[in-house]
DNA sequence: TGTACATCAGTGAACGCGCGTTCACTGATGTAC
DNA sequence: TGTACATCAGTGAACGCGCGTTCACTGATGTAC
């Protein structure tokens, strides 16, 4: 059967990196395997190797895959009308309740930021040019730092929000990032 | 040489849970590995079955070892007075460079919020149990929501300050989160 | 355009390794008389 | 208080398992003439 066309080969690819993506999102680095990832990729384990050097690059590129993902939205915007309104989507689903229940598709410095601040490698970069990327994104002043404080209140809303055990207790959590997200918008000089 | 008395023993207890409380909060869950802890607490892996009934159990109650150990301080306040400045050192000492430093001694919930969340046993609760227990010290105002936003806005600085390559980086990220700390806490309305 | 050949994407068995857990064993401790 | 015995804390070898990675192999693809 093999061998297949280059063309065939990017599709294989992207399988791979989408399939990273979700998983380690919704299981993390050390939960997610190598042979897992290429059996939702549709492949066997043994071809990884055609496409990546170890499993720390698969795991850099695919958090770099789901931040382009979870981003791309929001990236479109040109005007500023435009702006200001992808980023208050973006605040309203990022403290949502499906954003708790859904790791696989959600924000990847949420689901990842405490395992990659472990790593010492290039996932650790990925990490931090995201958050950089993330809080220029969000910000509303000149300055960058409103958009990180803003990013550290929704982040950690999120993740307190996954350790409740009920969705009432997930909802007042959010509910308590919410208002706080709204102060920092309101009341932040530069 | 064995067996030791129940005091020896319960000495022993205790070093595993030191050992396992710094060792899991410095690596994470998954990184921390049974025999590393009974070494660190210099005896053998054969031993820990009759102190823990798996690893998930000596996960969960190092866990509260850490939240006890670093809350212990905080929890000594009475007063109001002592309870504000009490409130008030632990958040400064909470987004230092050196909390960024010192995971093993830092903040349970920062270094291991993101693993406690994919698990579904003890751990996961003590985990949110932590949670409540933070927030309640840090509120100023009755509603504990207010704690539950500033815990959320202090646990996002202090991981994405992790990330950083550079002290700068990591520095401007505490500066942002310090920030919003402020803000939180002078326009918080009940 | 057709032919001969090197390349290499994908397969599946195999590797060494570290993990959590179990077990037979030792001998001091705690207990029953 | 002294003696006989059951208990059990700690040891270190062993277990099965899943992991990341390697490898010989296959045969369609891409290339050189």
């Amino acid at each position: 059967m093999p061998r297949m066309s280059e063309a065939e080969k990017r599709k294989s690819h992207n399988k791979i990196l989408d399939a990273a993506a979700q998983m380690v999102r919704a299981k993390g680095v050390e939960g997610t395997s190598v042979s897992d990832v290429m059996q939702a990729a549709g492949l066997t384990h043994g071809g990884f190797y055609r496409h990546f050097g170890s499993k720390d690059d698969l795991v850099a590129a695919a958090f770099r895959t789901a931040v382009d993902d979870v981003l791309s939205e929001m990236e479109k915007a040109t005007s500023l009308d435009a702006k200001a309104n992808a980023r208050h989507d973006y605040i309203d689903s990022y403290l949502s309740q499906s954003h708790i229940d859904n790791r696989s598709e959600g924000c990847p410095l949420a689901a990842l930021a405490g395992d990659l601040s472990r790593d010492e490698g290039k996932a650790r970069q990925e990490g931090f040019a995201a958050v950089e990327r993330v809080a220029t994104l969000l910000k509303e002043e000149p300055d960058v730092s409103q958009g990180t404080a803003l990013l550290a209140l929704m982040l950690g809303t999120v993740t307190l929000a996954r350790l409740a055990q009920t969705k009432e207790e997930a909802g007042s959590v959010l509910q308590a990032g919410r208002k706080g997200v709204d102060l920092l918008q309101k009341n932040w000089s530069p």
